[in-house]
DNA sequence: TTCGAAAAGGAAACCGGTGTCAAAACTTTT
DNA sequence: AAAAGTTTTGACACCGGTTTCCTTTTCGAA
């Protein structure tokens, strides 16, 4: 039993099979020139001895190791889980492990500090989340090392190459659309903070809704906050401060749009009677808090799958950046104003 | 050119320092009994030639690798987050990465996937998170499988090794020592689904409090839910259905109790004025929702760093298992009841 | 039956590190 | 100056796979 504390080796099994080792690696790799009947023999030796072959050699003699990065700096839990989730569905079955890496997006040190751990690490590829994703040094970082990567992101990214992306902008415009039909002309925006992509898509698909529609949007209508629930807090005192106020407001995600809630309540009116919301991500506190809000539902999952596949085969996921659509989920923080 | 894009291995510099690869390994891994001189000739070589050591034959000559694995099925992403960022504070400046896998509690083949996971992996050890932690079969698995593994959870579980835990029993009785304190004494429970043990805890704890302070908890007081906002929401309305109505309720997770308020407001009962709510967790949801919900802060990232390096060394984090301590946050989501 | 080509399988080197153990290079002692 | 002891270094095998290249086997055609 003492040698049994031992994983069994692919030696174990040629010499149980009565084969040579490499005969063992063509079963293992599925190779097509074996006679059936060795096959067999190797596949009972296997089965025998409980045989698993060890990932660290195999990624030694290959040169190549079955592990995907996850990079982010995501303010948002749910996101990134989903994320992860995402990831997951593209990797079950396959030889492949998802290793995460949250980083920094305020150290002076993030890019050593990614660099660091992708020389360390030698991971067959990384999959990039915004809003890091959005940071084109990351990016020139990753090719510098060799390293595969697939960003994430809210629109076209420089060259489009190794992107899996929606497109906020159009969807932002859906949004006010909806808040547009339902009578609303008033319409404030909580954008994310400068320097996010997201936030930038996200501001300009509202503005260009706005203008289609031939609404106006003064810049006491605008207020940045930073993604996060209490910074739409503020954002949403700032502009309910405005005279007039005003009867909706579209938030650039859901913590901030929860934000608004929370103030609006706070001050004593009521939602979506006095003030009409909507969100962005769709993302469990949407549902959850009360009333219910309407949002954009972000497709993060399916579009972190996406980005697993393309990553792990470029090929067959297709090189093209490819794009996924976001619709709006009709809860019941929006009213029909009348007579506006 | 074509040569630089292989990168340089021991031998590269070896060659470069002048010494055997033996001496430069001895470099890499701090031994003391080398010479000054020769040390830094190797550590010229290593930053001319910007040499980092390959992981995956480190690893196969070493028989172990650099991955720690975590194993969650955590309805809360907050708290996964939380956890995941726990370990990188353990594992910062360490060779260690960290692999991620969501487990699917409710499938049949649950620990076979886990299996096949470890089996694949062989990772250094994994994380076991609540509440999948308290199934004794995996940690089983964990031990069959020669893996090393470090269990989270609410209390003492079997013998207490391989264990990071908080007391959600004693949390749980300081909570509801709080509600008597502002007056209640009609509380209402919900608690956890049954099978996880920090259901069992927290509701036992529980009862135990309100022993303590002589109170009743008669059956219709006590509802179970499944620590989703949703069961929250039926579970609270079965609390609310009871006559007398509690005037308060202590929801095993932030989540149920939001559900809780949820339903509250939608019954036009004002929270705190008409019932009062005590969560349990502080995830972020209890601070965003209105009002600011008063909750038993779980300390889950110090727990998932300790467990992380109990894990790593546990000589060095002490075998014996580690206790953490919650305590109660006071929000506004509890009034003082008078004349009761 | 014999020959040749194709199919199947094996020996040995290799991937890039670490462990063992003996040799080499210094010190100190006599 | 030689012997003995100590420190420092290197040669070589090994971890468990894959790759290269060559040998053996099989089988159809001559």
């Amino acid at each position: 039993m003492a040698k049994s504390e031992r994983q069994p080796t692919i030696n174990d099994v040629a010499r149980v099979a009565g084969v040579s080792k490499k005969t063992v690696s063509r079963v293992i790799n599925r190779s097509p020139l074996l006679k059936a009947d060795t096959r067999e023999k190797v596949e009972a030796a296997i089965r025998e001895l409980a045989y698993v072959p060890n990932p660290q050699a195999r990624a030694l003699a290959l040169r190549r190791n079955f592990l995907i990065g996850l990079l982010h700096d995501n303010p948002n839990a749910q996101t990134v889980l989903n994320v992860q989730e995402g990831v997951l569905d593209a990797i079950r079955d396959t030889d492949f492990a998802l290793v995460v890496r949250p980083v920094d997006r305020h150290s002076p040190r993030m890019l050593d500090d990614i660099r660091d751990f992708l020389e360390k690490q030698r991971l067959f590829g990384v999959l990039i989340l915004p809003p890091v994703s959005e940071n084109d040094a990351l990016a020139a970082l990753c090719r510098e090392l060799g390293c595969g990567y697939v960003r994430m992101g809210s629109a076209q990214l420089d060259q489009g190459e190794n992107l899996v992306m929606s497109n906020d902008r159009d969807a932002v415009g859906r949004a006010v659309d909806y808040l547009v039909e339902q009578g609303h002309q008033r319409i404030g925006l909580i954008c994310g903070p400068d320097g996010f992509r997201s936030a930038l898509e996200r501001r300009e698909g509202f503005k260009a809704a706005m203008k289609r529609h031939g609404l106006d949007v003064p810049a006491e209508m605008i207020a940045e906050g930073s993604y996060t629930f209490e910074s739409g807090i503020a954002a949403a005192e700032r502009l309910l401060a405005a005279s007039p106020r005003p009867t909706a407001i579209f938030a650039s995600n859901d913590e901030m749009a929860a934000g608004a809630l929370h103030v609006a309540r706070r001050e004593g009116m009521a939602v979506p009677d006095d003030l009409s919301l909507v969100g962005f991500d769709d993302s469990p506190i949407a549902a959850h808090i009360w009333p219910p809000m309407t949002t954009v539902r972000w497709p993060i999952r399916a579009m972190a799958k996406a980005a697993a596949m393309k990553l792990i085969d470029p090929l067959e996921a297709g090189a093209q950046p490819s794009q996924f659509l976001s619709d709006l989920v009709e809860r019941s923080s929006v009213a029909r104003i009348e007579g506006a």
